[in-house]
DNA sequence: CGCTTAATTGAATCCAATCAAATTAAGTGG
DNA sequence: CCACTTAATTTGATTGGATTCAATTAAGCG
C-alpha cells in the first residue's frame, strides 16, 4: 500500500505475499494413517444426513428425522468431488448457500489491497463455510479446496424457511453464526508468532480429535505460505517456528504433518486464542 | 516473546497494557457541537422504537408497527442511564438478551491470558451488541459504558421466537450477526499501525456520519489507551500517528476529536480493513 | 533424471514495542 | 480560584521480533 501525497510512499508490502495461481496442489500423502476418517464412512445419503453435518445431530436429536428430513432433503445437495484448487464458491458471488464441508479441507481467502492473500480459515468435515455472505447477500470470500472436497448445499433461503419453522434449526444457526463471531475474534489481536502457531497446531488438532483422529498426531494439508497467510506472518517465519518447536521437544516436524511431543508447552504458548471454547464443565 | 527452557513462563508481555480499574471517566466536552445526535432526538417511547434501532427500520417498513410492536415492546426494556465506566453486561454472565446502544459510546473488551485487555468494538446509536454470547450462551466479553449510555435489551428467546414468527426480522437477526463475523474478520490480519488508524478513524467517522453528524469533525469519546487496545498497537504508536498525520495535514486532532482535513489520503492508506462495506450500486 | 516449485536457512533491516521521562490535563481540597 | 496530586498523553532513546532480501536445499512431477 501506499500513501502517497503528503505520505512518502512505503513501496514494499508489509508481507510479500505470494500470490498462487491456485492451479494443483499435491494431493496427500498416500500414506493413509492420517487421512482416513472414522467419521467419514457414514457419509449420508439421500435419506439421511452425514454424520459430521452441522445440522444432522439438531434434527435427529429433535426427532425431526422423518418429514423435516425430507424438508431439508430438498434443499441439500451432494456436490463434489472438488479437486484442489478448486472452487467452491467465488468472491463476489451472489450468496444462495451455505455449505457444510462433508470431505476433505476447504480455505476461505480474500485478498487485501496489495494484493496479499488474507486466509481466513481452514474448514474440516462438518464445518459450515458461506455465512459471512448473508450480511451483503455476497460472498465475501473465495472458498477453494485444498485437497479433494465434498460439499453439502444448503439454499439459505428455504433454510431459513425451515429454521422459522424448528426453533432447533434456528438456534443451531445462530449459534453457528455467533461461533464464527467468536472465531474471528479471536483470530483479531496481537500475538507473536509463536503464540499463533501454537494456537493455529492446536486448534486444528482438537478439531481433527473432536472428529475421531489421533490426537497425537495432525496432518497438515495447506501449504506453509498457507498457515503464514492464515496467521499474518511471513512464510519463513512459520519455517523458523516449526524448527525451534522441533527444537525444543515440543512437536515433530514431518513434511505434511505434526506429532505432538509436549502439548503440554503448546498450551501454555497460548493466551486466549485459542479456537476451542473449553465450555464450563464440573471442576 | 521468546522460547526459553522448555517454555518457562512468558513472563513479558508483548504489550505494556494497562489495566484499567474502570472508575470514572471524564465526561464528554460541554461544547455541544459534535455531540448532539440529530438522530436522537426522536428516541423512541414505550410505542415506538428509537430511530436509531436496528430493528425498527425492518418493523416499520414491513407494516409490522402495530400489533407485532406491542409483542416485540414486551422483550424491549429501555435501560439506563449508564454512567462511564458502567458494564452494561460481563464477561462469563449467562447470556440473556442482546442490546441495541440507544445513546453514548459501548465499548466491549476482554483479556487475554496475559491480562493485557482487548477490545474488539467501540459500539455507536443503533448497533447491537451481545450476539457473540449465542454460540456459549455466556457473555464472551464485558460490555462498559465509555460515556453516558442508554440501551434498549431485548430478550434472546423472544427475539428468535419472534424472529419465527417474523421472516424479515429473522432475516435481521442474520444479518446482523453476519455483519459481526465480517467485521471481525476485518480487524484481523497484519496491518501497519497507520493503516490500522486510518482505518479506525474512517470507521468511525463513517458511522458517525450515518447518524447524520459531520463528516468532516470526528468526536473521540474513549482514551488513546483505548484506542491502542482495541488495534492492538501501544498508546504511543497512537500518539506517533496521530502527530505524524496532523503534520502531513492529513487530519488536525484536538484532545478529544479530530478534524478530517484531506479524507482521500486516509482512504489511500486503508487497504481492506474498512468496517463499512460499500454494497454495489449503480455504477 | 532434469525441471519447477516449495521449504529452509542466513544476514540485514525496519517498524513498532519498550523503557524512561517530560509535559499537559484533570481532579481535589483548601 | 489556586496550589497540589494524580492520571493521561506526548516525546525521546533504545531494543527486538519479525520481515525482507538473498541463496540454498529438498521435494514433487513429467
Amino acid at each position: 500500500m501506499q500513501i502517497h501525497g503528503a505520505y512518502s510512499a512505503p513501496t514494499s508490502h508489509r508481507h510479500r505475499t505470494h500470490m498462487p495461481e491456485h492451479k494443483h496442489i499435491h494431493p496427500r500423502a498416500k500414506d493413509g494413517t492420517f487421512f482416513t476418517s472414522p467419521a467419514m464412512e457414514d457419509d449420508g445419503n439421500e435419506l439421511h444426513f452425514c454424520s459430521t453435518c452441522a445440522f444432522s445431530q439438531v434434527c435427529l436429536a429433535e426427532g425431526y428425522d422423518k418429514n423435516d428430513l425430507q424438508d431439508l432433503h430438498v434443499l441439500v445437495s451432494h456436490i463434489g468431488p472438488f479437486q484442489p484448487g478448486e472452487h467452491i464458491f467465488t468472491q463476489g458471488n451472489r450468496f444462495n448457500a451455505i455449505a457444510a464441508v462433508r470431505a476433505g479441507m476447504v480455505k476461505t481467502y480474500t485478498h487485501d489491497a496489495h494484493g496479499r492473500e488474507k486466509i481466513l480459515g481452514f474448514h474440516l468435515p462438518g464445518e459450515i463455510i458461506g455465512l459471512n455472505g448473508i450480511e451483503n447477500n455476497t460472498y465475501p470470500c473465495h472458498a477453494i479446496a485444498v485437497d479433494t472436497v465434498m460439499t453439502c448445499h444448503f439454499t439459505f433461503e428455504k433454510m431459513a424457511i425451515l429454521a422459522a419453522k424448528i426453533p432447533t434449526i434456528q438456534k443451531k444457526l445462530f449459534k453457528l453464526l455467533s461461533a464464527d463471531i467468536n472465531h474471528a475474534q479471536h483470530l483479531a489481536g496481537d500475538y507473536s508468532a509463536n503464540e499463533k502457531m501454537a494456537a493455529f497446531l492446536l486448534s486444528l488438532s482438537n478439531r481433527y480429535a473432536q472428529r475421531g483422529f489421533s490426537a497425537q498426531t495432525l496432518p497438515l494439508a495447506m501449504s506453509r505460505v498457507d498457515i503464514a497467510n492464515h496467521l499474518s506472518i511471513a512464510p519463513e517465519t512459520v519455517s523458523r517456528v516449526f524448527k525451534r518447536l522441533q527444537e525444543k521437544q515440543v512437536i515433530k516436524v514431518h513434511r505434511h504433518h505434526i506429532e505432538f511431543i509436549e502439548r503440554g508447552t503448546l498450551q501454555d504458548m497460548v493466551s486466549d486464542i485459542q479456537t476451542t471454547h473449553t465450555k464450563p464443565s464440573t471442576p
